[in-house]
RNA sequence: GGGCGCAUAGCUCAGUGGGAGAGCAUCCGCCUUACAAGCGGAAGGUCGUAGGUUCGAAACCUACUGCGCCCA
């Protein structure tokens, strides 16, 4: 296919795009070339992403490669506008994760934490995560990240976790950090305490038990799903006003099965149109039921061990709680005091988001954080428009949540992980020790046994990568950060950690200039992912078998501002296809000496369709660049796609196949067009498909990578209209042409004589070569004889299908015709004849119906003149 | 229980006051000198239901139904 070609025009691309051979050598070189990584010196202005660390002991999925497409296409675009671009790596402990993990791994030794005792299991957490850790960071070369790997961080590291240690400090010292007994969720198989976030709701089913306690006209009925807490309630509580039972307030029940006897108070936060109106009370194990006992004085009684057993000494010790439930109700049922059961009884149960395990609310010393300032400037931040939230819907989910915090539980009774600073003395002392302060030593003090919350580490990370509390070059060049992107469903987690202690450690300095929020990824039919359902889809598969740069689009595609995404393997398919074409594309304008070389020629040297896609390319970079601006990924794929494949490919090819034949100079200022109109499409398309756009670009340019070049901005010249509107006429009158041949079962091979007329009107003579061989139509010789037409904005073609013609295929396209047209004329019709319409309608929504209208009855008149012109049957 | 969101073609989704769109899937015809991972053509929707506002509603308002999410 070549021998046609001069020589200079042959290119070393291969005929198919191979993304599995390329993609990782591809990586390499500009890691090696150093693109990546950001210099803080530099006088560019900053850009800076901080990776929400993926948890050490995790694998990438949809999600990270969703929110790693964004990072990677926001932070690509800034660098090649010109930016110094950051966007730093890296990942958290996991604390509770990480330590099941070497938790589990011992067990399979018959070793418990215990056994190697504090140190050494820590060291045994460290080499595991040397040998297994990190898995991530490899799936993250695969596909694409263009992070700086020269940064990258983990919250363990020593300068990390003198950040947290610094925080910590300063919140105690500030009276922000305090340690107090309170009511927190309790994992019993995890054995620690976690956050509020950190236990998932689920309407489960259970049971609701009524118990009578008391007898006689003292006595008094309580429900309870619990029913294995009874024995440690320490009262029974009534609405102070309630009249069923305000003279029972002061007097005391006994409690069946404990012989205890419990007074019956009165607190305002009873509800008493709930159920009896009457609650049971345990301090211990119940976050309501503790402040009603702090109000009365009651004491609080711990019925459960750490592991959620029954320790009360009793019939019942020794029982895990859900065994001693329905033992304790069978007791109670002995003794005559179950007065109503209902099962199943669906109600809200807690579970421990890393293990599921039903949380217990238990009474604990814990550190906490008071949130109250540190959330009020976290919100404000906002309100005040230092952040901005895209979405800006989510925004009100954001305040709704800061707006109303309960203080922060960051104590974790684990081993892996940031321990507490706080060192206690033999005489109740309690010193708080800073990074580069001595703890004091000597008989009697020791050190606060638990770790923090892994999110107080993470909480910190867009200062502490960057150096924080050093007073660095990158933390001066990068901080505030310019965008955070993650999921909205995690947006309590990092978003608003990151914000408060940002703002606090900063001196009011937000975290990050802008909050991306994306959508969760869903399957085909819209349901969640998830291991139970099987519909999973594993994004390493999306690799191995289309491509990163085709996942990435997918992913990118699918992205809609606040609206969560379905996915499905032929929606990569497509993206792949998508590659493809723009590979096949590309081989073909190099083939036939597509160039940026020479500079474009003068607008009054080209052509209408140069002209046509040149103005073209310009109104894709300024929509391009809106959208991202707006981080609207879908449309801007969409508006790329679409200029790429049915606007440069569909039509601006052809014709330049037209004018390439054409030879001269005509020939080399289409080489030109060709050349630089795929130069801007590669350019732009980079930040969501690198690989193949780079591989591409320098085949086209010789450039040294696309990763480097300027991002295209607009040209400035104002569009050809003219120009536009004859190439829309010309694919008017191409696409009936071929309608017409599709109806008629024409070849597509096959050339029909054709006699156009009305062409100078139309303003498209200088289109009628493009059209002949477009259309494959060709000059009427003698004895031209025509056995169809057609008309296109005024151009009437005439075709010789040498005397045979299938009349009912034209006929029934015919119809087709008058039928749309005068359903156009009706409604035109309607709206004109209105009145009201007439006089209240602005003018010129008046004058577009009444051209329709005008084009309507031509169309109609037309066309059923040839329906009359055709012969019979 | 409180709050939020969604409902448009078979599927997934754009479309926010003036001619119902895209991708995928479907049907028909084609190996057409870049591309069958393709080309050309076609079919497919009373825009969840019922009211209301308006000259005009897929879009704005109200109610309802269904689905989803967050919080308690």
């Amino acid at each position: 296919m070549t021998e046609t070609l001069p020589p200079q025009y042959t290119t070393d691309l291969p005929a198919a795009w191979n993304p599995a051979e390329v993609e990782q050598g591809l990586y390499q070189r500009w890691v090696d070339n150093g693109y990546f990584q950001a210099d803080p010196a530099s006088d560019k202005p900053p850009f800076c992403i901080v990776l929400p660390p993926p948890n050490v002991t995790g694998s990438l999925h949809m999600g990270h490669a969703l929110n790693h497409t964004v990072m990677d296409a926001l932070t690509r675009r800034r660098r090649m506008q010109g930016y110094e671009a950051l966007w730093l790596p890296g990942m958290d402990h996991a604390g509770i994760a990480t330590q099941n993990v070497v938790e589990r791994q011992l067990a399979g030794e018959g070793l418990s934490r215990h056994d190697l005792g504090r140190e050494r299991f820590v060291e045994r957490v460290w080499g595991w995560k040397a040998e297994y850790g990190g898995k991530i960071l490899d799936q993250m070369r695969r596909l694409g990240d263009s992070v700086d790997w020269s940064r990258e961080r983990f919250t363990m590291d020593e300068p990390l976790s003198r950040a947290v240690q610094t925080m910590f400090k300063k919140l105690f010292d500030d009276g922000l950090a305090y340690r107090a007994e309170r009511i927190i969720n309790w994992c019993p198989r995890c054995l620690t305490a976690l956050s509020d976030i950190e236990v998932e709701h689920s309407e489960d089913e259970g049971e609701l038990v009524s118990i009578r306690y008391g007898d006689g006209d003292a006595s008094i009925v309580v429900a309870t799903t619990r029913a294995e807490t009874m024995l440690g309630d320490t009262a029974v509580a009534v609405h102070p006003d309630d009249e069923r039972y305000k003279h029972l307030i002061g007097t005391e029940v006994e409690l069946p099965l404990t012989g205890r006897r419990i007074p019956i108070v009165g607190d305002e936060h009873v509800d008493p149109a709930f159920g009896t109106g009457a609650v049971k009370v345990t301090p211990a194990h119940d976050p309501n039921d503790f402040e009603i006992g702090q109000r009365h004085s009651l004491p609080s009684m711990t019925i459960m061990d750490a592991r959620g057993v029954i320790s009360v000494a009793g019939p019942f010790e020794g029982l895990d709680r859900f065994e001693a439930r329905p033992a304790v109700v069978a007791a109670l049922r002995e003794l005559g005091r179950i007065v109503a059961e209902k099962r199943p009884y669906l109600h809200s149960v807690g579970h421990c988001s890393r293990c599921d395990t039903v949380v217990e609310p238990r009474l604990s010393l814990q550190w906490f954080v008071n949130v109250g300032p540190l959330a009020k400037a976290a919100g404000d931040a906002v309100r005040d428009g230092r952040t901005t939230v895209h979405p800006p819907e989510l925004a009100k989910r954001y305040f709704d949540w800061v707006d109303n915090l309960h203080d922060w539980c960051i104590s974790r009774q684990l081993w892996w992980g940031h321990r507490i600073p706080v060192w206690y003395g033999p005489d109740g002392e309690v010193v708080c020790v800073g990074p580069d302060e001595q703890p004091p030593a000597g008989e009697g003090w020791h050190q606060d046994e638990d770790v923090l919350d892994t999110w107080f580490s993470s909480g910190l990370w867009p200062m502490s990568t960057l150096g924080w509390p050093d007073k660095t070059a990158d933390l001066a060049k990068f901080y505030p950060t310019s965008v955070l992107s993650t999921g909205y469903d995690i947006l309590f987690f990092w978003v608003a950690r990151m914000m408060m202690f940002g703002l606090y450690a900063m001196d009011g300095a937000q975290p990050f200039d802008h909050v991306y929020l994306h959508g969760l990824i869903r399957d085909a039919q819209g349901k969640k992912m998830s291991k139970s359902r099987g519909n999973v889809i594993d994004p390493l598969n999306w690799l191995d078998t289309f491509g990163a740069d085709a996942a990435r689009f997918t992913l990118a595609r699918g992205a809609n501002p606040g609206a969560d995404m379905a996915l499905a393997e032929e929606w990569a398919g497509g993206s792949r296809n998508f590659c493809t074409k723009l590979w096949n594309a590309s081989r073909f304008a190099l083939l036939n000496g597509a160039t940026t070389a020479v500079p474009v020629p003068a607008r009054d040297e080209l052509t209408d369709a140069d002209r046509w896609i040149l103005d073209r390319a310009d109104q894709v970079v300024s929509e391009v660049d809106a959208l991202f601006e707006r981080y609207e990924f879908a449309k801007l794929c969409e508006a790329l796609y679409h200029f790429t494949w049915d606007e440069y490919c569909d039509w601006y090819l052809e014709l330049a196949k037209v004018q390439i034949a054409e030879g001269g100079a005509r020939a080399e200022a289409t080489r030109a067009v060709l050349g630089h109109v795929l130069d801007k499409v590669l350019r732009l398309l980079h930040p969501v498909i690198p690989f193949i756009t780079e591989t591409l670009w320098t085949a086209l340019t010789g450039g040294e990578s696309l990763m480097i070049a300027e991002w295209p901005t607009v040209s400035g010249v104002d569009a050809d209209d003219v120009a536009a509107r004859r190439i829309d006429t010309v694919q008017k009158l191409i696409t009936e042409v071929r309608r017409f041949r599709a109806d008629q079962g024409l070849k597509p091979g096959q050339k029909v004589p054709a006699r156009l007329s009305g062409v100078d009107e139309a303003d498209i003579a200088g289109q009628l070569a493009a059209i002949r061989a477009i259309a494959r139509l060709e000059e009427p010789s003698d004895g031209f004889a025509a056995s169809a037409s057609l008309e296109v904005g005024g151009v009437h073609v005439e075709l010789d299908t040498s005397g045979t013609i299938d009349v009912a295929a034209e006929r029934k396209r015919l119809a087709k015709d008058l039928a749309a047209a005068e359903k156009e004329l009706a409604q035109c019709d309607g709206k004109l004849n209105n009145p009201a319409f007439v006089d209240k309608a602005p003018a010129q929504v008046v004058d577009k119906i009444k051209a329709r209208r005008e084009a309507a009855v031509a169309d109609i008149a037309r066309v059923s003149a040839r329906l009359d012109a055709l012969p019979e049957g």
